[in-house]
RNA sequence: GGGCGCGUAGCUCAGCGGUAGAGCACUGUCUUGACAUGGCAGUGGCCACAGGUUCGAUCCCUGUCGCGCCCA
């Protein structure tokens, strides 16, 4: 016997474990089945799990278990990868607590305090990852998420490093990764490149600042260049305006003076500039901004870079200025500027600013020699894979974005200033000819051949992106370069579930790695859902302080319900997600809700024969039962085949809600709490037992835990094992004519509900029901419903063949039949009158409206017949209660 | 500035050519033998605005306004 009461906590705790013991989530790729695989996105090893996670991961979890009880072999295959930037900073911090730092430049171990060189600092950072490193996954299993653990990845472990190296190496090979020297998103506290996703614009109130620099040979005469970034000047290399604009155009080919610099400068014509922005003309600074980098290679001016790593203006600058840092030069030559009367004015002005989302500073345009991957050749083939369809987006516009970025695509900076990560396998000789190889022996080799004796080498030492490891995630995590029998089962994987936000600095680089070493795309679907925001729609952050913790809401309201709600908002197209708690505490009343159904169905004796086939079924209410089932079987699956998942999570709450509790429970009460046995009372027992098994399977894959303890405490655990290894149902036969005499109970109990609270008429009070003018179909119908008719709309004794209305009664209409319900003297004559007015209006302005369609002739020349023939059902219909209520409004006379 | 998306009940959102829906909130009512984490019954919509297409538009098209995201 269930519980009394539904406690979340309790359950789930327990059954997680079971499920992970048992080998429920294990993939089986020796068997036949036919395979289904998500990878999972892999969480960063330092994190924990926020509301994104939670969506993604509930989402990837719902299909798993789908497809697992479908009959699929189904693979969910986990990991995290080692998210170079963020870990390091973590174990960074946390040396800093022992007054430990690293071994870099400029880095001084003074007193007591220690610096740990790089594979000391690496020693760290493992034993970090061996201690914290499973706080997520721990936090995915609280989820429910069924993932093989067994086969659990990380982009640092060896197998992964290897395919990393031959991937490098390869394409290093067939020169679609190289060395070059050009502009990278450059974080000047973390000290590295960065990639475009740890970038985040801000909206900054600052100035626009009008300089006015000299033309050369003309001393009086300038040229107003604006700028957002007046310490940047000292490295400007020309001016750049519209070539139509006719404020500058006379001095196009001239050449400005750099104030404070001394530098000539050309002027040039490039459609760059936009004649109504600022003052049209714009200062050149290559080395120090992307679109001044594309300028200056147009007109081939220098590139002069005016800061060292750390964003101090180095000696390319003039020596006053040097070793400032940017800001402080900002106000030094904004001052100086001032003085000579070069500034012409400044505006306020807001505009994004760059921030390297880990440093927490503005990232800095910075000109260094890097790694590249040629990202516009590993595109071709992705856009084909899109374009011919062997890739889907779900939903489809996800395509033409795919199509946006991977169209315009830049070369993808791949190495990282850090020492956590994937060390480059490239070894410098002394003249620094660079050898990539596999190893460093067989770099030495190379080296041997290339020089004609032994060589010392020195290896690179940075790392590469985190991106590039993931990248190769669908395969690499399946076991390649080896030819493992799970990567040739399961790739390509069948659905790639994430977020809107990654779609191209990771979906797209997982399909350019794909598409060049498996020559297959790695998955067919993908599935992108949007953000979760709190209830404003503002983006959760730890500076706004609006986080919901996932954690907090399982513990408050249980992993089901958390679940459920994500689900059924999955679909938002407004890309965003708004969570509140109130939805999350609706959810658990919906387990709760389920949990007390099972409840009754239990202390009601509801059990399943052997060999129970519902097709033997005779009950009109277990037929319709049924075909709701059904029903909504066939509405979970097609819902969860579309991609549709808040449409399934909607179907389970209809059908468990408003269908099995709030009519099937209650007009089968009166079968299932008789005095005496019999074939009714079992057949009830049985489609009660049977529903609710079956439902459970069909809410398993949304809400897991729950499903899994009723199954087990309802004894079908003992009979058949555990729910998440069953088989999903098979939905039964659906019945037209149950359906049909159902649809007219659950209308006329309403009726006669509404009716009866709009009349004040208290619960308490139980009216006779006189039904006048009802044919055979009602008499025998109300025969079979008598005993829930009399419980549910509180009636004592239904005369079938009344003649007339007493006229102290309150008077429904539902098909050909008029019910009046006798109150005797408390009546209130005018309200019934009123409401019975109402209906009546109501009706007539139906009519009215159909009648306004069947007049105009073309509706009814064009219209499909069938649409036409509708209409006139419908206001025969209208028509027919509407003469009835008049009637019963008259014997009212009031 | 460019691209995309979104404006539907007080709030959060489904629906997307032919009866406008859900959850939450709100109102009234009910300690009915599963459930007050509940039952029953309600209130509440020029489906942003203006044109167009259509027999018919919340739905398709165009424009306007407002909001969001991405890219500059």
């Amino acid at each position: 016997m269930l519980d009394k009461t539904y406690d979340p906590k309790e359950i789930e705790a327990r059954r997680y474990p079971e499920w992970e013991n048992s080998g429920a989530f294990k993939a089986h790729p020796e068997n036949q089945k036919p395979p289904y695989c998500i990878v999972i996105p892999p969480p960063n090893v330092t994190g924990s799990l926020h509301m994104g996670h939670a969506l993604d991961n509930t989402l990837q979890d719902v299909l798993i278990r789908w497809r697992r009880m479908k009959g699929d072999d189904v693979l969910w295959q986990p990991g995290t990868d080692h998210a170079g930037i963020a870990t390091q900073m973590v174990v960074v911090r946390n040396l800093e607590q022992e007054n430990t730092g690293l071994a870099v430049e400029g880095a001084k171990a003074e007193g007591n305090r220690k610096l740990l060189n790089r594979e000391e600092f690496l020693a760290k950072v493992w034993e970090w990852k061996a201690f914290s490193g499973g706080t997520i996954t721990g936090q995915l299993r609280r989820l429910g998420a069924s993932c093989d653990w067994s086969r659990e990845r990380f982009t640092m472990d060896e197998g992964l490093s290897k395919a990393v190296l031959k991937v490098f190496v390869e394409l290093y090979k067939q020169g679609l990764i190289y060395k070059d020297n050009r502009l990278v998103n450059w974080d000047p506290k973390m000290l590295t490149a960065i990639s475009d996703l740890e970038v985040e614009s801000r909206e900054v109130k600052g100035n626009l600042w009008y300089f006015k620099y000299p033309i050369d040979g003309s001393p009086d005469e300038f040229i107003t260049v604006a700028t957002t970034r007046p310490e940047t000047m000292l490295g400007d290399t020309g001016i750049a305006v519209h070539p139509d604009d006719s404020k500058w155009k006379h001095l196009i080919g001239k050449h400005a003076v750099l104030p404070l610099v001394g530098r000539k400068i050309p002027i040039v014509a490039d459609e760059y500039s936009d004649p109504e922005k600022g003052s049209g003309a714009v200062k050149i600074t290559p080395a120090h901004d992307f679109n001044d980098f594309e300028v200056g290679r147009r007109h081939k001016l220098e590139a002069i870079s005016i800061f060292d790593k750390f964003a101090r203006i180095n000696d390319k600058a003039p020596e006053k200025y040097r070793g400032l840092d940017r800001f402080e030069a900002r106000k030094k030559i904004v001052a100086e500027l001032e003085e000579m009367g070069l500034v012409d004015k400044i505006e306020p002005h807001t505009h994004a600013v760059p921030y390297g989302d880990r440093g927490g500073v503005p990232v800095e345009p910075y000109l260094t020699e890097q790694w590249y991957a040629d990202a516009k050749k590993l595109a071709e083939a992705p856009i084909a894979a899109a374009r011919d369809g062997r890739v889907k987006f779900v939903p489809e516009r996800g395509r033409d974005e795919f199509f946006r970025w991977m169209e315009n695509i830049q070369p993808w900076c791949v190495s990282r200033q850090l020492w956590w990560g994937h060390q480059i396998p490239a070894w410098y000789g002394p003249d620094k000819k660079v050898f990539v190889a596999l190893s460093e022996d067989e770099a030495k080799a190379e080296a041997r051949k290339h020089y004609g004796k032994d060589m010392a080498l020195e290896r690179d030492p940075d790392v590469l992106d985190t991106w590039f490891s993931s990248a190769l995630w669908p395969f690499s995590t399946l076991g390649w370069p080896e030819e493992t029998a799970a990567l040739k089962k399961y790739y390509p994987t069948n659905t790639l579930v994430t977020g809107w936000d990654i779609l191209f600095f990771w979906v797209a680089r997982m399909m350019m790695m794909s598409m060049h070493f498996m020559t297959e795309v790695p998955f067919r679907t993908v599935y992108l859902h949007g953000l979760v925001t709190d209830e404003k729609g503002q983006k959760m952050s730890k500076s706004k302080g609006n986080i919901i913790d996932p954690l907090e809401l399982i513990d408050k309201y249980g992993a089901d319900a958390l679940r459920f709600t994500v689900t059924r908002m999955a679909a938002s197209s407004a890309g965003r997600l708004r969570l509140a708690t109130s939805q999350v505490e609706g959810s658990r009343n919906f387990a709760t809700k389920f949990w007390n159904a099972t409840r009754f169905a239990e202390m009601n004796g509801a059990a399943l024969p052997p060999h129970f086939d519902p097709a033997s079924v005779k009950l009109t209410i277990n037929k319709w039962v049924l075909g709701e089932l059904a029903r909504a079987n066939t509405a979970i699956d097609h819902a969860l085949t579309e991609y549709r998942l808040n449409d399934a999570a909607t179907a389970l709450y209809e059908f468990i809600w408003g269908i099995v509790c709030d009519w099937y429970v209650e007009l089968s009460k009166p079968t299932l709490q008789a005095e005496a046995d019999g074939p009714e009372k079992d057949e009830t027992r049985a489609v009660t037992a049977y529903v609710l098994r079956e439902t459970a399977k069909l809410l398993h894959p949304v809400m897991p835990f729950i499903t899994e303890e009723i199954w087990d405490k309802t004894g079908h655990r003992a009979e058949h094992g555990a729910l998440i290894t069953q088989a999903w149902p098979m939905p039964p036969a659906t019945d037209a004519a149950a359906d049909a005499e159902i649809g007219w109970l659950v209308k006329l109990i309403s009726d006669v509900r509404s009716a009866r609270a709009e009349l004040n008429v208290p619960p308490s009070a139980k009216l006779r029901l006189l039904v006048i003018g009802g044919g055979d179909t009602t008499r025998k119908r109300l025969a079979t419903h008598a005993a829930a008719i009399e419980r549910l709309a509180r009636i004592e004794g239904i005369d079938p063949t009344a003649t007339a209305a007493p006229k102290a009664s309150l008077q429904i209409v539902v098909g050909e039949a008029t019910y009046a319900l006798p109150v005797g003297e408390v009546i209130d004559l005018a309200a019934e009158s009123a409401r019975l007015k109402k209906e009546i209006q109501k009706l007539g302005d139906e009519v009215g409206k159909i009648d306004a369609k069947l007049g105009n002739a073309s509706f009814v020349s064009r219209a499909p017949a069938e649409v036409v023939e509708e209409q006139r059902e419908r206001r025969g219909q209208a028509e027919q209660t509407r003469a009835r209520l008049s009637a019963a409004l008259e014997r009212l006379g009031a």
